[in-house]
DNA sequence: CCGTATCCTCCACGATACTG
DNA sequence: CAGTATCGTGGAGGATACGG
């Protein structure tokens, strides 16, 4: 039988899922987050046949989190931007992050959430007091990466 | 084929992704936070088929986010307790909360954390600042209720 | 009340090949 | 480079019945 769908839940969180869809969506926004914006470069990165990445990607800008841009005419080529929807999910990434960092038995992780430009290590979940709006995840990386500085790991591991 | 394993992956998010499990498991921790322990509330609240609850509890507990815990002998009961690491996942659902909550498009929710004993709404993300701990989601209900106060229902808007 | 056993269905995902 | 077409499969989830 089909999934039961969470459409109808009067819970914000069952339509969170609903609405996000499938797995593989969550790894291609983490993508967006980091810059990523063309087919090839989230095939590559994310070891995906490139069949599913067509749904994934389509049902995602169905949904309403990304967008398709039109950047070269001839041949149509076409770029997947975050949304705003999109963009407001950063939140889900850090705090998934955050407790699969701290969670990583086993795993000999370095970890950190770096800008990719400047190499600088963010906290994981920052949010600021005042506007109440969470760091945008946009410009960090949120793979693990080996050159986490001590003090960042020691907050990973403290949550 | 089956579904490539997150696994391998050296990026938290795609650990998280791989350990939680299944969908359902994350409704299931929703409720597990309320305060649900037992088989058959957790079965009512999720309308969830019997079969596909004992394996995600069964899934649960073998990764490490609940614990089975025997309350009675005769005949032999028992119920599913957040660990520590369950418990941390709360910020996860705290943020798909917020995000389900802002873009619940044409669903008139009437929305809000509310803690179920004294009423009280709260802010769907709270961090304290300085332990940089984020207010645990035990005691506070993840389900949309009708009284929200407006106050809540514009933080929630403004995200 | 708290599950397990059995059987079934559907769809997310994969492999591969092909096109503008 | 950016996809679509075709075909196949495993497992999540469902229905139902049964048992301690």
């Amino acid at each position: 039988m089909k999934r039961k769908s969470f459409e109808k839940m009067d819970c914000p969180v069952a339509l969170a899922l609903e609405r996000v869809g499938e797995w593989w969506s969550i790894l291609i926004l983490r993508d967006a987050m980091q810059g990523y914006t063309r087919f090839d470069d989230f095939r590559q990165d994310l070891d995906i046949s490139p069949t599913i990445l067509t749904r994934r990607l389509n049902s995602l800008v169905e949904k309403g989190l990304l967008e398709r841009r039109r950047y070269n005419e001839r041949p149509p080529r076409d770029e997947y931007i975050l949304t705003s929807k999109g963009r407001d999910f950063a939140p889900v990434l850090i705090a998934l992050f955050a407790w699969g960092a701290r969670h990583a038995e086993g795993r000999k992780l370095g970890i950190g959430l770096v800008n990719k430009r400047t190499g600088v290590a963010a906290d994981p979940i920052v949010i600021d007091r005042h506007s109440r709006k969470p760091i945008t995840a946009v410009g960090y990386q949120f793979v693990a990466t080996k050159n986490a500085s001590a003090a960042t790991r020691r907050r990973l591991a403290r949550g």
